[in-house]
DNA sequence: AATGAATGAGATTTCATTCAT
DNA sequence: TATGAATGAAATCTCATTCAT
């Protein structure tokens, strides 16, 4: 039964966890990761953690709304420049930026989007998916065209899987056979290309 | 030190625990799979593990080599056909036999697959990249016009990567808000109208 | 450092802590009541236990002698009514006035005593088995008869014991398969006969 | 899970952990007693009770079903030549071999009765009552008069409990003020001047 | 005097691996 | 070769106690 914070310095506690969280998981990964661990990089004992959280899951819960909350607040933040201007320029630019914003203080984000990723966190991974969805729907309606498009849920769907997945993997690969920018024109070319022919094909 | 099988009886014992690998990280995930289940499940002694594998690591490599081979081979067997017909139509026939593929056996391999990504071993996987690379090639020298593509590798990762992490995604969702047909026709056209466009540009 | 509480705030916070103890024992047993739960029912501070006793265990002892003096009071209050009546009637008034007192509260006063009586301090509990001694003697002296009674210090600890604990047992048992009348009467008349029949042997 | 013993040594060593949980439970008491001390005593390592316990509350349980047997058994022994004799001195002679039987080893079963007895195992301890209850039963039988008892259940319960509490407490107290034949005695003459008054007033 | 955040020793439990048979 | 009982390091979690404020 771990207690709210009532005291100042609480919430500094609280946000070192889940900072040395991140840490441990983007060193060892989500599931080599130990309590042990946390506290020791939080500079805590083993037993403040259990103060502010119920249990470990508990805290790479946490950890994972903070990280979406993370990236949908950078999503947000890049959305009203990114309506404005064609969907191909958008999908190069947010894969450019977003892979900056993974690679951030020594590629922690990207480390644990690896990790934490495939851990079907659908709800928890919720308000990622909403910011990407309100990106492209503002996109939508500032370029109406677009607004005739079928399936828009779907496609934005895998428009977004394949972005995400593609740019993780590639962010992780040893050596990879070709650019970051590369792949990110492909990407934008992707999405440009299929809403162009169909739109066209009605 | 395990040796290699040499005799049927030993290759059997092999065969059966990896084929209880199978059923038991289906069954909780690759973290959660015991030494003790595996043995179990293969109807042997623990001890025997160790006479076949050098640990539990080399079981689950083992595992994975083997899946990376299962699905390879499937992949070749379709190439034939797929090389024939139009790429819109080849990678829609090719996202449906694939889905068909992972849920053969109670979703055996989906389960499996969802759960060793994570550990996303590039080089134990490539089997599948390679013969998905050679599909692609065979198609474009069959249909010698996508030999002009630029960025070929690149297009092929990213193409690879969607699929195999939307269709992954997709499956493992609890309540999908579109048919597996959408999302396959989709993907399907995400490649047929970017290999049309970029052809058509040059 | 605890001290004895000196003013009168001190001994209500002192009381609380004592009535909080009582309170988390009836609910969840002595060994699995912590500091923090008397802590909150009390409505203090965790540390400020450590004010009013030495550790935990001090708590546990403090409330255990109040426990004692509570019964032995309740006895007390009851010895002048029972030392006038047959012995008989006076067992079987006190078993049901004993009862009563142990129900009442929503059973907390038999609940603690469950759990306490695992621990059997002899010394903590010896006021309760002087009163009831007392109540014993007070009796035969308004029975001279009695008085004749060989060990009866023997007689009265063996009284008193199968009484508390049939009675306790009893009381916790889920179904009994007879009344609490019932088991009062047999205690009752077990003290009447073996009385009425030494005397007679005499 | 806990596997079913298999091979010849497993039976000694199921045995040795029981026999350790009977060494450390008088020891220290059921609450205080740790798996690890269990272990040590058993001269095993503490992985090794997980081969034959599911967790710690089930060694115990097997302990208490394993004492509850032996306590059953000593009783079934001594019935043919209790029920032989009188009601008084059926008892004092009962009281007599239990309080030996319990004193043995180093009085392991007196301080582990002391210790588990108030843990309310109505139902581990039924083996316990039953066998009393049959002595009881068997005893009025061959004494046909008593069977006119009122309440007989209610009788036996009675003093069922009252003798075991009383001995219990009685052998633990460091410095009692009577020897234990005068306990015996009094708890013999209770049980018969009960009966010989009870069948009298009818 | 009062607080409650922090502590860390210690409890239970798991499981890959070994080794005597 | 095959076995499965035994192991013990290491993980998670609890809670009485302390101490800075």
């Amino acid at each position: 039964m771990p207690r709210k914070p009532q005291q100042a310095r609480s919430r500094q506690t609280y946000d070192a966890i889940i900072q040395a969280a991140y840490i441990a998981i983007a060193k060892n990964g989500s599931e080599s990761t130990t309590t042990r661990q946390i506290a020791e990089i939080a500079g805590i004992g083993v037993g403040s953690l259990y103060e502010y959280f119920e249990n470990k899951q508990a805290i790479l819960d946490a950890l994972i709304e903070h990280f979406a909350q993370a990236i949908a607040a950078h999503v947000k933040a890049l959305t009203p420049s990114l309506v404005r201007i064609p969907l191909t320029d958008a999908v190069y630019e947010l894969t450019l930026k977003f892979a900056e914003f993974l690679k951030a203080n020594d590629e922690q984000y990207l480390k644990c989007a690896r990790s934490l990723m495939l851990h079907d966190n659908h709800t928890l991974l919720s308000p990622v998916y909403r910011a990407l969805g309100e990106l492209f729907t503002k996109h939508a309606i500032a370029h109406p065209e677009q607004l005739q498009l079928k399936n828009l849920p779907t496609v934005a769907y895998i428009f977004i899987n394949s972005g995400v997945y593609s740019m993780t993997r590639y962010l992780s690969h040893p050596n990879p056979a070709f650019s970051f920018e590369e792949l990110a024109q492909v990407l934008a070319n992707m999405a440009g290309h299929y809403v162009a022919m169909e739109l066209k094909a009605d």
